[in-house]
RNA sequence: UGGGGUGUCGUCAAGUGGUAAGACACGAGCCUUUGGAGCUCGCAUCGCAGGUUCGAAUCCUGCCACCCCAGCCA
């Protein structure tokens, strides 16, 4: 009995963890709500580039139509022509793609509709709902109260519904300018929500538009748009992030008076990171005033930034898995979306060697010209990955951080005197270190065993430390990018200016580094670990065979840093 | 001072009256031809104060703290 429990759990499979958002579908479901359909979507904003905090969102929307067997939309929310562009419709459509969200016939735009929230415009003025307000913008502010005071209405509240259906329509015919008149809702002006206080409909831009070019002059406000898109697709859940909660009751009074399909608006608490910075605004300002080298720098919390960097779209989805969806507002640990790369990496990317600092080590008892074939494994955790074969010959690179003159206690390294292995090939141990004049350590003069052929001996010898290597002959120069994070504080907003918390140490470039061969043509949606120190992709911008680079993803762990670490303190 | 939210381990986050899941981080150890990976173990009484109850993180009351809202941005 108790084996069979036990047993049954463990075949099952792990479902994905609650949240809020799902206990209210399920409800929604069991009532019988939508005709038992399940319809998402994700609306970003063409003006700018997509984040890992919109990933969440992406992640959310895409997975909850997945689980329901509902459907996904791709949705852009561009009633702003001042601030949108084309490139970044082009730019979020790559990402959510990369990410895997599958929107297939049904990628909108809310311009698809302004044509149908037009002549809904017209049924609210028809009904008295909606009225043309001839205040400018900071009348409107004045009249709309405060916080704590109710507001007043405006002079032009009680127009007639003749007047405001002519007006409405030279405001649409371009007949007045910018900014001189707006179509606004009419609710209630003492509302203790000022959301409700008479909201603004839409506004008089004479602007053109990515899609519609010029043929409007009116636009429609995010709080008109939004809902009445989401109808109009047929959507079920309208998931948004907190600081839209004050809007639902507008939201549900549009569609109220309306009288057509009302999707249940659900809010929940948007991503953040520490040390990492978040809001569009001040990720622009990082791009404009060139403190990384664009949206797509592998140090930018972009889709494209992690892309770049090295992440794959795997890792991404699961760290938002695993980070749930609640109401609360909460920062993330930036080390947990290191940890889900590594946890995928480390099954699927393929090992390889690379020198980044070389230090020259020449095996004295090792005949000139020989060189040595060995079977070096692929991927220890994936055996289907197979092996290749690397070289060995009389003089190598190793790491320079893996020599010390004068070792501290627990430095498994080379040292005079010791001896090591180097990874799939033979026992060295360091007869000298030959300097220049300035003392410093310019190569290393060492020996073999021959019998340890393989990395053991005959005695089964032990060594502590195994380095990795590359034969100096063979080897590949290639360029490395080391990232650490952009901001050194935890809170990049500490102090009140974030520019002055930039980690001026975030970008390290390594030249002169030597790989394995196999590296010169690595592709840029490769994964590989660089042995003892970490995974590694192909720049998608800058790489190419005659001169590789390559991105630091993310480091191993390391416990030796650790022990150094804790030493020093 | 109005309206809307939120408070469970260092950080996320389950829990929906029956005696605090899990993950990351951190610490200890085992193992290891990556000081990687893996494995084992350790690590909270639930914002505060009352109350109801045999029993409360979960119910009630009162406090406190933090976040959002006064764009013709989204």
């Amino acid at each position: 009995m108790e084996d069979n429990k036990i047993n049954k759990n463990d075949n099952e499979k792990p479902g994905k963890p609650s949240n809020f958002i799902r206990e209210i579908i399920d409800r929604d479901l069991e009532q019988g709500k939508n005709n038992s359909r399940v319809h998402t979507r994700f609306p970003p904003e063409p003006n700018g580039w997509l984040h890992i905090g919109h990933a969440k969102s992406i992640c959310l929307n895409y997975g909850l139509a997945q689980d329901y067997n509902g459907k996904f939309n791709l949705r852009f929310d561009d009633t702003n022509p001042l601030k949108e562009e084309s490139s970044y419709v082009e730019s979020i459509i790559k990402d959510v793609e990369w990410l895997g969200a599958k929107w297939e016939d049904r990628l909108f735009y809310a311009s698809d509709y302004f044509e149908q929230l037009y002549e809904w415009a017209i049924k609210l003025i028809k009904e008295g709902k909606a009225y043309v307000d001839d205040l400018n913008a900071e009348e409107i502010r004045e009249y709309r109260g405060t916080l704590t005071e109710p507001g007043k209405n405006s002079p032009f509240r009680d127009r007639s519904i003749e007047e405001n259906l002519k007006l409405f329509e030279k405001m649409k015919n371009g007949d007045f300018p910018d900014g001189s008149k707006v179509l606004r809702a009419k609710i209630d002006m003492a509302s203790g929500n000022i959301n409700l206080r008479d909201p603004v409909m839409y506004r008089i831009k004479h602007a053109a538009h990515h899609r519609t070019g010029d043929k409007w002059c009116v636009y429609p406000s995010y709080d008109w748009a939004h809902g009445q898109s989401d109808s109009i697709e047929g959507i079920t859940h309208s998931i948004c992030t907190l600081e839209f909660e004050d809007h639902r009751p507008l939201y549900d009074w549009f569609l109220d008076q309306l009288e057509v399909h009302h999707p249940r608006q659900i809010e929940f608490a948007r991503l953040n990171l520490n040390y990492t910075i978040m809001s569009k605004r001040k990720l622009l300002q990082l791009v404009q005033e060139k403190y990384v080298s664009g949206w797509d720098d592998p140090r930018m919390p972009t889709i494209s930034g992690l892309r770049r960097r090295g992440y794959s779209p795997e890792s991404i989805r699961e760290f938002c898995e695993r980070i749930g969806v609640a109401k609360r507002e909460s920062v993330v640990d930036i080390a947990l979306l290191e940890h889900t790369l590594r946890e995928d990496l480390n099954k699927r990317a393929v090992r390889m060697m690379a020198v980044l600092r070389p230090l020259k080590v020449v095996i004295e008892n090792y005949p000139e010209d020989k060189v040595e074939e060995f079977e070096a494994v692929n991927n220890p955790e994936d055996e289907s990955a197979g092996t290749r074969t690397i070289v060995f010959t009389r003089e190598i690179y190793i790491e320079r951080d893996d020599f010390l003159e004068d070792p501290p206690r627990k430095f498994f390294r080379l040292a005079p005197g010791r001896e090591v292995r180097l990874k799939h090939a033979y026992f060295i141990t360091c007869n000298e270190a030959v300097k220049n004049d300035a003392g410093e350590i310019t190569e290393l003069r060492c020996s073999y065993d021959p019998e340890s052929r393989g990395g053991s001996t005959p005695d089964g010898r032990r060594v502590k430390g195994t380095l990795h290597w590359v034969s100096a002959e063979h080897a590949v120069d290639a360029e490395v990018r080391l990232f650490d994070r952009l901001f050194d504080k935890e809170d990049p907003t500490e102090g009140g200016d974030f520019l002055k918390n930039i980690n001026p140490d975030s970008l390290e470039i390594l030249t002169g580094c030597k790989v394995e061969p196999g590296l010169k043509d690595a592709k840029s949606g490769e994964y590989y670990q660089f042995l003892r120190q970490g995974y590694f992709v192909a720049d998608s911008e800058d790489s190419t065979p005659d001169h590789p680079v390559f991105n630091r993803s993310v480091g191993l762990r390391d416990t030796w840093a650790r022990i150094q670490q804790k030493g020093a303190k």
